[in-house]
DNA sequence: CAAATAGTGTCTTTTAGACATTATTAA
DNA sequence: TTAATAATGTCTAAAAGACACTATTTG
């Protein structure tokens, strides 16, 4: 594996030969950890700016390995389920008073002209996914020296159309939680209701009746009660839950219909 | 309006430049027509081959909008409503032992080398649209001499991965039926219940129950029952409908679920 | 009256949605 | 016993799904 620096020094000399010109991908990467839903971003020390993990495509590689190759390297992890979920094609939405052949240039090292191909318009194909917070080993890399995991209520100033690009990713993700289960990358194995529910109003962003969240789920057969309850302090034990991990996999492929 | 044939000859001589390199948008145009479901395709006489209407994607317009001019300049329609559905990025896929710089040289009328950039590896963004036969006046243009609405059941060799872009849209028309209201554009202003059902069970391929979807449509409230019978013969006359606008309208935004 | 096709209603089962009380634990 | 939080059940309304007979027209 190639780190971060290596290929962008890669990309910027030669992409037009080895890279798709006028194509990225960008990875919107949400964390979900305690009640908390965040997204991360990488500040561009060179821009002054934050902006998602994004990256060019090879022209030996199709879209879905260029996002994971480009997740893997600011994260470290391999196993992150990208979803394509939409592409960005206005002609101006890679303009960026912040986005110059001078910035570029000092941050690559040497003079980049104004009509290099990275100034050309670029279509970004949009993937976003969702994993825990604390299993992501932040890689910054070449372009940024710093990486944080962003309040969604509260983003800064974002690169090119990156907060649009945001925007329609959780768009996705809200979307798509009511058509397939969620949660077994985001829970420990065995978890409780109050938690799986507390995932899903933190995703929606809004309450849902425990009783009617429960029936729904255990009537699906997605998730099991164990005879177990969660050892906690000042009040009623929680059961323990786990997925069903065939019924699990079915309603991926098949869906579902939560409400 | 430019026709394809200046617009091909403008796109092989300075594609790099107007044009975005490496991606292209295919546009699987679906027909229906008397209880019959069929996809428009084109015979490139120089490549032998049947294919898709497809073109590439200018620096100043979106995807959206270099559908909407493929389709407008092969078919004479300007209201088509293409819908993006997928992309297609794998490394290989523009790869077909007919498509050849000595071929596509005959075609341009000078020289092509085999490093032009349309040989370079192409993403595509696939659109689909549903329209009514009759209304189409095919415009084959300059690679093409012959166009030819084609059974879904019976198609010909197909260029490069056409054939899978078509099952790819076939499947997200399907889908899509189950969620959005359909047959404005495709039925008369005044249509009978059998009619409409016929629509769904033809694009489905499956028989439906004629009571409950009868009571599924008018229930939702999308068609309204005329006071008005269809003239026939041999029979008796079925009621003539016509949708509810408004509420076609707010389905297509919303959403709908038949099942 | 026969052939063709359209129209229509009912019953059952499932699902959605609203809603409040009891149970358990630690301090 | 209090504070905190979890567990649980019932009723109603709406929707899905299965199913068969009657009505109208023409020849």
């Amino acid at each position: 594996m190639i780190s971060a620096k290596e290929e962008m020094f890669e990309l910027l000399a030669k992409g037009g030969k080895d890279y798709r010109a006028n194509v990225s991908v960008d990875n919107v990467i949400f964390g979900y950890h305690e009640k908390e839903l965040k997204v991360l971003l990488f500040h561009n020390i060179h821009l002054s700016l934050w902006m998602l993990p994004s990256g060019y495509i090879k022209k030996s590689e199709d879209a879905e390995t260029a996002a994971a190759r480009v997740a893997r390297q600011r994260t470290g992890l391999d196993s992150l389920f990208l979803q394509q979920f939409k592409i960005f094609s206005d002609p101006g939405r890679n303009v960026d008073p912040l986005f110059t052949p001078e910035i570029l240039g000092k941050l690559a090292g040497y003079p980049i002209d104004q009509n290099h191909w990275i100034f050309d318009a670029v279509i970004s194909i949009g993937f976003y996914t969702l994993t825990e917070f604390s299993k992501v080993n932040i890689n910054a890399g070449y372009f940024s020296e710093e990486a944080k995991w962003w309040d969604l209520a509260d983003l800064p100033r974002l690169f090119l159309d990156h907060q649009l690009i945001i925007n329609e990713a959780l768009k996705s993700l809200r979307l798509n939680l009511y058509h397939y289960p969620i949660g077994y990358e985001l829970l420990p194995e065995k978890f409780t209701l109050p938690e799986i529910r507390i995932l899903y109003e933190t995703i929606l962003g809004k309450q849902m009746d425990d009783r009617n969240f429960a029936r729904k789920l255990t009537s699906l057969g997605i998730i099991v009660k164990l005879d177990e309850l969660k050892q906690m302090h000042g009040h009623r034990l929680p059961y323990l839950y786990k997925f069903n991990k065939e019924v699990y996999q079915q309603a991926l492929t098949e869906g579902i219909f939560i409400s």
